[in-house]
DNA sequence: TTGAAAGCGCTAACAC
DNA sequence: GTGTTAGCGCTTTCAA
């Protein structure tokens, strides 16, 4: 560790030049075999890793793979945790009735998912995987380090601006993630969100006799909301109604907005049913619901958007519509590892199915 | 894409030599505002990212961070997954009825979110970070590869061999995470495992009145069960108790397997209390108990381990033991950089509090 | 089958 | 304040 053997060294070792070294560690057959046994025994002698720096400044490239996040400022408690100063702590302390996590953690899981799939694929195909998660840097710097550090990057929709996007995408090849397309200068892989919306809200009116649903939308610039929106409006337009006279109200994506927002629903008379354009704040409602000791759904039909584990575990369980993360993130890489394969070839943009999970909260006639 | 510019490229653009490209980007209080201001034009009409491999190369550092986890080979599905073939996809399918994910994936979110915690620190310290999973390979060739590529490694206890460890050992300082120490030549960040089974099996016996509970171990070869153990032998035997009279059963870390025992308890008599090494294997104790009619708490406690979320979310809500995931991986970092900082320190261990939660699966007397 | 040598793109003395 | 230059550790012609 002090001092890391090098090519030389393995070179000196075994009594070969540099090129023989680098020979039996990439081309094998190319080495005489006691050649080769001489080297391959120096190596583990010295217990020989080659730089990865050195390796890729001369091969051009470095078999790293960059995924990037937009980051969750209300999650990053960037406090210091100074875990080495030797303060006294306790091995341990007790809560009475902690409950599950909050928020914003829940929201994340849909990431760490993606990055799994991620990793998944760059493994099959020889690459590492860097990931970087933007924290409101203005210059972008996070992921301009990435991007010089890796053959190519996936970045997920939204979490860097359009001129940054640009120009990185001078540097390395870029796939958008998520989101609506941006352009079609870069490769895109997304989910069906508007369709899965449409068929949602289909089922939904299908359960009321027709009756219009309230909708519960999230923030305004969300990409994924917007996808959502413009399914159920599809949906409802289709089927005669008027998407003016819907019931629209606006929450943050959290629980508890979506509790408000249901308490706003109780005080001001129920809709037939209520489709929010996620779980978290489907949840919500449900919690505002069962408080009120309103039935679900015989006294109002309650949908969501994501299919968080939660949507299972509650009761009565959550109709919603599962992302495919796994595969996004798998998606992502594959596409990505073609760019790299076939640099001219046309943007490619990938859309992947989603599965709508019926259940309790939207099946009146069970 | 086709060639990205270099320092040449930006240093003839500006007229200046490649040292004043350099300087103003490591340096710029080193150079004259105009000359700056030349060449930081040149770079942004260029669009010009350094390289991270020429730079790593000539600063003998790469500002990466690694993270190599153990696979679960359970879920790495690597099947194909064509995205790119042009089969005709429906964009959505209908599901009735699914249930939450299963257990593997579960288990993940350990390792999601101690990824997270190293990634936020690594970002506070201006590393990026990059992860590798471990998936059986003998010759551990993706860690080696990731060893080459980075400053310092983090390493969860038992993903790779003690041999590999020590050969990896010498081109980067490793912090292994989690698990009990491995002799006391890396430096090593884990839990209080131990601390928090002696507490949380001193709280059971209270509520039991000192009748022992049955324990619910996992596989043999865990670390963590091994320290979870540990805690319980030396709580029951402080509390009098012989504990080759407790009645152990072993399980696999699964729901399914903890429901097995569950019924098997069932079947041949119910103890005071069981205790289960993870919180997954308490699940499905408590499905199999609330399957047969027994009461929890009033007819048997039930503690877990791990302080997943499903835990808060079951009927009852399920007291377990909260591992400081995020914490965990902050802290790995933190060791971790103060090893670059200071290379011939002694090596430490870090020993990270964890939270009791008391719930009502084990709370007889409210 | 092996070795010599020319880069790969950058940093950091050192000289001016 | 700026330019010249010698590496950093590896891969890869090109010769031998």
């Amino acid at each position: 560790m002090s001092k890391a053997p090098t090519v030389y060294d393995v070179a000196e070792s075994a009594g070969v030049s540099i090129a023989t070294v680098s020979r039996v560690l990439r081309t094998p057959e190319a080495v005489r075999p006691e050649t080769r046994d001489r080297v391959l025994d120096a190596v583990s002698r010295l217990g020989y890793v080659p730089s990865g720096s050195a390796r890729g400044l001369a091969e051009r490239r470095t078999g790293v793979l960059g995924m990037y996040f937009p980051g969750f400022d209300a999650i990053d408690d960037v406090s210091a945790l100074d875990v080495l100063a030797n303060e006294v702590r306790e091995p341990f302390t007790v809560v009475r009735g902690a409950g599950p996590r909050d928020d914003a953690r829940a929201s994340m899981l849909f990431q760490d998912e993606v990055l799994r799939g991620a990793e998944l694929e760059a493994w099959r195909r020889g690459f590492v995987l860097m990931v970087g998660v933007g924290r409101g840097d203005p210059s972008a710097s996070t992921v301009r380090d990435m991007a010089g550090r890796v053959d190519g990057l996936v970045v997920l929709a939204s979490s860097i601006p359009d001129d940054a996007l640009a120009w990185l995408s001078r540097r390395v090849p870029i796939v958008v993630l998520a989101g609506p397309r941006r352009g079609d200068r870069h490769d895109h892989v997304t989910v069906s969100n508007t369709e899965a919306m449409v068929e949602l809200t289909r089922h939904v009116l299908a359960q009321t006799d027709g009756r219009p649903p309230a909708y519960l939308a999230g923030p305004a610039d969300s990409p994924d909301g917007a996808q959502r929106w413009e399914g159920f409006r599809r949906a409802i337009e289709a089927a005669g109604l008027r998407i003016d006279e819907i019931d629209v109200r606006r929450g943050d994506f959290t629980r508890a907005s979506g509790r408000r927002v249901g308490e706003e629903l109780v005080a001001h008379g129920l809709p037939a049913a209520l489709m929010s354009s996620n779980d978290q704040m489907a949840l919500g409602a449900l919690d505002a619901f069962a408080s009120a000791g309103i039935r679900v759904p015989q006294d109002v039909i309650v949908t969501g958007f994501d299919g968080i584990d939660a949507s299972a575990l509650v009761s009565p369980p959550l109709t919603t519509v599962r992302q495919p993360m796994i595969e996004l993130g798998r998606a992502a890489i594959q596409v990505l590892a073609h760019r790299l394969e076939t640099p001219d070839a046309e943007p490619v943009s990938v859309r992947l199915p989603v599965e709508i999970l019926l259940r309790e909260s939207s099946l009146r006639a069970s």
